[in-house]
DNA sequence: CTGAAAGCGCTTACAG
DNA sequence: CTGAAAGCGCTTACAG
């Protein structure tokens, strides 16, 4: 099927080219009768400019990128990435965005897919997420000055805007919790050390437990995925102090730590008590159903594209944390025996 | 940062603007020197050709669409999309190709994406999923004549190709299994009746538990959430003489279904077997782990990615079947007491 | 308020 | 093997 151009639209309205380019983009210029007419014929023929021959002559290309990191099938595993992306996506379609998306193995491509979009003219601006310490694509972004947000905590986002929430107030309130049901012995198992949040989320563990003087407030590093969530956790309650909560950096070693637990004899949340960060449907499923730290991905996902879209218009913008992560108590967490 | 053009390369170079495309394009028309000369100087200024202008000058975008429906929050729930989506990306990676993925609330803006991407030049080609049976995309693809693949069953693809797994057959092995297991009544909660795979399923499990004589093989239809199967769970166990033996359609309903049971007082696998279609993480880490009909969701991505990039670049291309689901007996099914 | 024209950065026949 | 030129479909100053 072929794709009508301006030039059609043009001839059938009787204009010329420009006056149907300003019709269409709501620019002054042409007479409400005559925008009238032209925007009756481009609907008539299901006219859609070009984005090509658009992007090319200076408009923008209503495109924002985005890639993610692919470790072997962390990624759909967790409901995060899916959630969040829903969440962009809602705010983008309202304002008629599309999201270019990509898969990159390791941090050297996603960087190079970064480069490629901005040389390649295929993006207005980008989203950043699983920001490492020290993250090359914060340096070079900044460098290219293509529009980006980070969806990350804004400690590693060096000059670029970021977006997301306070993790330290989060583990506050989860530790705090437990503390008042009197645990005195509570480890964590944690996310990919490498990832900033994960950096500031063992920070505030230590913090808090410190300050409330519980000893001996361990994280072991895992990689969110349930088989090393179940080896730490087999590891830390064969010590000889086993702790008597257990908090873990997301919801698939949360459930693997359950049955990790029930394996070795151990009941939740009778002698073991379970604390899951981000809560997915599956938590409130399990039995007993997992106490959580609750957030609104999706929310998050969408002050994200919101930010970057101001960006983009050239509107001023600022880091901004969404909402934090609050406590969901449940069934997997209980007073130690 | 300002992008350099095929006229800087050109300059740098001492060639024509010509003789750089040719270079960049592996295309006769310049010495082996010069193309060596050219691609040195390209490397040096980290160029890369602006792709709203070789699309316009009618290369390809290298950018192919996709849409996701999005039921509230049934997306970020299973895994199964985002699998998808790592698969389809793993291939479109190889072959330097992007996606462009659209979240639409319902049908008919579905639709209007692919229109409009076609309309604006946006994609080479797309992929389809979660076909109704009628999916007014299917004609629409059709008669747009953009290369198109469809991820699911061949019966509602009309002329377009498309790819999917022999539903009939993993049904077949399901069941059989439960059957030889010992199991006589047999139910099943299934996934949203108006998608085309559901139906296959649908007429499959019914085929099967006739010609096994298992009598009132029942579907009750539900959406993919934990609560709608919790629900089904409920009514299907409450009845006069309730199945020994369940099948879900997802895995995120299994789960739900397990936790169902356990409340209603009846063990799993001793007094109900459970078997969920699609197997995650998840499966294995419960308690007791899921019996699931196992396929690899990566796979089917791989090949439709590969399958819509021969039809767009032309090769002829034909509807596959990727390996069917195939069972993998866990703890939660056994013989019925 | 409108029309004719240049230009965005490529690709691709077409002459030399 | 190479260069000069047209053209893809838009947007946007610039004259009228």
């Amino acid at each position: 099927m072929k794709r009508p151009t301006i030039a059609d639209i043009a001839r059938e309205a009787g204009v010329s080219k420009g006056a149907v380019s300003y019709a269409l983009n709501g620019r002054p210029g042409v007479s409400a009768a005559t925008r009238e007419r032209i925007l009756a014929v481009a609907e008539r023929l299901q006219f859609h400019a070009d984005s090509n021959a658009r992007a090319l002559a200076g408009a923008k290309t209503r495109v924002v990128g985005l890639t993610l990191r692919r470790p072997p099938s962390t990624l759909g595993v967790e409901p995060f990435f899916m959630e969040l992306i829903s969440g962009l996506e809602l705010e983008l379609s309202r304002q008629s965005y599309a999201l270019l998306l990509q898969m990159a193995p390791g941090r050297d491509e996603e960087l190079a897919f970064y480069r490629r979009w901005f040389s390649e003219g295929r993006v207005d601006g980008v989203l950043v997420c699983d920001v490492n310490v020290g993250d090359p694509r914060v340096s070079t972004l900044q460098e290219l000055g293509l529009p980006a947000v980070v969806i990350g905590p804004p400690g590693v986002s060096g000059s670029l805007t970021s977006v997301w929430s306070d993790d330290e107030q989060s583990m506050v309130e989860a530790v705090e919790y437990l503390a008042a049901l009197g645990h005195r012995r509570i480890a964590r198992v944690g996310g990919i050390p490498q990832l900033a949040h994960t950096a500031i989320r063992t920070a505030a563990f230590a913090g808090v437990c410190a300050r409330l003087g519980i000893a001996d407030a361990v994280t072991v590093p895992a990689d969110y995925t349930g088989e090393a969530a179940a080896r730490a956790t087999r590891k830390l309650l064969g010590g000889a102090h086993p702790p008597t909560a257990l908090l873990y950096d997301n919801d698939v070693m949360a459930v693997a730590g359950l049955t990790a637990a029930r394996e070795l004899g151990i009941s939740v949340p009778a002698e073991l008590s379970i604390v899951a960060w981000d809560d997915s449907p599956i938590c409130r499923l399990l039995h007993p159903p997992l106490t959580a730290l609750t957030r609104d991905i999706g929310a998050y996902g969408e002050l994200a594209a919101r930010t970057l879209l101001a960006a983009i218009a050239g509107e001023p913008v600022t880091s901004a944390h969404g909402a934090p992560a609050h406590l969901t108590p449940r069934g997997s967490t209980a007073p130690p025996r």
